[in-house]
DNA sequence: TTGTTCGTACGAAAAATTTCCTACCTTAGG
DNA sequence: CCTAAGGTAGGAAATTTTTCGTACGAACAA
């Protein structure tokens, strides 16, 4: 594959980039063929090589790394989940709510769709980080 | 201006379609140029025509309205920033954080960069919404 | 009246993202 | 050996998003 890429702070993927990320978050490194089915699966239909490409792609942007020792690659997400999601979590507070975290906040707790179930675990989270 | 969209949905703001509405939702209703000078203050150069482009783009698929009445038209989000804001945050959570809001708000509490005031103002949020 | 300034409309280029076609390689089975 | 199945690489097309050049109209000061 060609090496076009050099830069050093890694892009900010996008968004079909991200579904392919959270697949390999949630499933480890995994093959071309894995990540296709489960878009395939659980997001939209996509052609194989259009998910290899990408992948191909992320790779030259340093989103991903693989291991080619195999016939088949297995790619891995080159940023843990937690630092990308912190990364983007934070993007997104300062864009959205111009920085400030509590105000999210209060737009998660205003908002109906937040389930019970969710609201408590949240009240718990809060308590337990009170002390 | 050319009249071809018509769909109900509000399609997703692109990215810099949200700089634009953040823009409005921060100062009102404002012409072309007020949003154009907020962004170049703000955010990155960009040409006067290319941010009447878009906003008129905007217009076209119902991001936004406008009064015609005076010369220098009026631009207004079509949408509340609460209702808008809302929808991306849930959308957020639910592919980054699985739908789980109270893993989000771990997110945010962990944080380093989650100023101490930050800090102290989502516990106050908390200890108000927990009565 | 005339020119300068500021506005809109529109087309199209440029750039970025996404998709897919084709060629070709390797492995396993018959 | 031959073929089928499944893999990668790469080019290029298609689409979406972003940017800008040009034309032209209205307002206003000189």
């Amino acid at each position: 594959m060609k090496e076009t890429n050099k830069q050093q702070p890694l892009p900010e993927p996008t968004r079909s980039e991200l579904e392919i990320l959270q697949v390999l978050w949630q499933n480890g490194p995994s093959t071309v063929r894995f990540v296709n089915d489960r878009l395939n699966e659980q997001k939209r239909e996509v052609q194989y090589t259009s998910t290899l490409k990408l992948m191909q792609i992320m790779t030259d942007k340093r989103l991903l790394t693989r291991d080619e020792s195999q016939m088949k690659h297995i790619y891995h997400a080159a940023e843990e989940e937690s630092k990308t999601k912190e990364f983007l979590l934070e993007r997104f507070v300062n864009t959205m709510y111009n920085g400030s975290a509590s105000s999210l906040l209060m737009q998660l707790l205003g908002n109906k769709k937040t389930s019970k179930k969710e609201m408590t675990a949240i009240k718990e989270l809060l308590k337990k980080f009170d002390q």
